[in-house]
RNA sequence: GCAGCAAGUUGCCUUAUCGCCCGGCAUGCAAGUGCAGGGAGGAAAGUCCGGGCAACACAGAGCAUCGUACUUCCUAACGGGAAGGGCUGCUGAUGUAACAGUCAGCAGUACAGAAAGUGCCACAGAAAACAAACUACCCUGACUUGUCGGGGAAAAGGUGAAAAGGUGAGGUAAGAGCUCACCGGUUCUGCAGCGAUGCAGGGCGCAUGGUAAACCUUACGAGUUGUAAAAUCAAAUAGGUCACGCUCCUGAAAGGGAUUCUGCUGCUCGCAGGAAUUUCAGCGUGAUGGGUAGAUCGCUUGACCCUGAUGGUGACAUCCGGGCUAGAUAAAUGGUAAGGUAUCCCGAUGUAAAAGUCGGGAGGAACAGAACCCGGCUUACAGACUUGCUACUUUU
RNA sequence: GGUCCCGUGGCCGAGCGGCUAGGCAGAGCUCUGCAAAAGCUUCCACAGCGGUUCGAAUCCGCUCGGGACCU
């Protein structure tokens, strides 16, 4: 399954919109920012990955949770709701880096509470 | 053989599979798809220096500010590097009564000027810088014979981080570079060296302690801002400018001569109010410049890399041949599975003890991620390899 | 990406070459029937390393940590 640069989300205008008016909700280690497109017709969803500088000083180490996020979101894309097309920022809060496995289990998890949330 | 130190090189590998970024080719109207390639470091880090490149600024000189500071060389440049010199420390030899001194090796060194001027030097100490004189010393006067006064001198004591050249001899009332020898200092001349400086000889009894990473002086250097610069294209919205329109509708100012309408009064004159007219604003339409979001470019062929030759003590330079080696932008190198190396643990074997060998397990390895590009410096770094030096052990 | 500033007991905070003030907090004592307040005593510091200097919190260099600003 491939995971393209549009459904990257890089527009800072985007960003704003949804860290302001999006819902957001918390599973460890993950907190989660969610909101639907304003614009229907985007073909994807578009998902960012963040992780604090406060807490992982090295470049390396944020480098490598990132790419372990991309890669477990990339593989579990498809549980995603087809009906809306959504804005996802993922921010990672856990102090510790954590195993590739133990990160992909928990962001199954949050994928399912996607239908739970109610429509902004 | 083993340990330590220094310098240099390197710094996980293989296979399968699913993906990410880049440009190339093919195909397609396009979105895309397919094929074969490439894709982090020695420090990419810190941002401590220097340069390229770019925009802006700029007559010349001086002053101010900031930086640098033994010499020569290297370099695009540097606060970097190379070679050399001085100084300091340690070790050894020599030397001495003991120091000092001399020679050699190793290590360190932000190392211009303190005799241009100013400031500061706590405490202690008599005194901390034009010298002075507490104790003690020498000469001498007085008397109450162990005190007071006058003079000499700066060697000894103690204090301190530092006390006004050091050692020895002569000299003297006691002393003192007061005089002499050696050492040190300073200055002049000669020789050697591109130079820092060194060596030799002569003069000066030696008159001014430290601190410039205190102010300062001298010499040299420095325009400012940074690739998120700069350049090109350019939505939406607001506003700027220009043109045209305003039949109807709105505001302000001018105008009210003529014409026309209404009112005062039926007419004329007169007066008042409006319309018409002009200008500005406003509204509508179109154009246009700046320019935001966004896109492109800057962007990777360069003081580049590799091999070799030549010159140079060396940093480095020149030349022949070959190579093209990341370009992301909410930011590309990852995930999974299997195996192997390095390391660690356990057991067996082996041995004087190790090493080695076999089996099993742990573990997936150091520091660390390009952001315009180079040259340095600094800091971080498990392990492996090479070379040199030192110490120990064994053998010849 | 670039530029600048700061670091002193548990907390706040002065000190700009010569023994690190002061306040709050903690501990003990006095006072009180007990406490509070007050008074006295005490404990605990210059981010780290190296250099300059007789002497460094202070001056210089490097490192670590924290913060601010520009775009």
């Amino acid at each position: 399954m491939r995971f393209v640069k549009k459904e990257r989300l890089n527009n800072e205008i985007l960003i704003k919109e949804l860290f302001e008016r999006g819902s957001s909700f918390y599973l460890f280690p993950f907190k989660v920012h969610l909101l639907n497109n304003p614009d229907p017709e985007f073909p994807f969803h578009q998902v960012m990955f963040s992780v604090s500088k406060r807490n992982f000083k090295k470049a390396v180490d944020r480098n490598l949770l990132k790419r372990r996020m991309r890669e477990a979101f990339r593989l579990n894309k498809n549980m995603l709701p087809a009906s809306r097309k959504l804005l996802i920022a993922y921010i990672y809060t856990a102090k510790e880096i954590l195993t590739f496995t133990q990160i992909q289990e928990r962001l199954v998890k949050t994928l399912n509470r996607f239908d739970h949330v109610e429509k902004v």
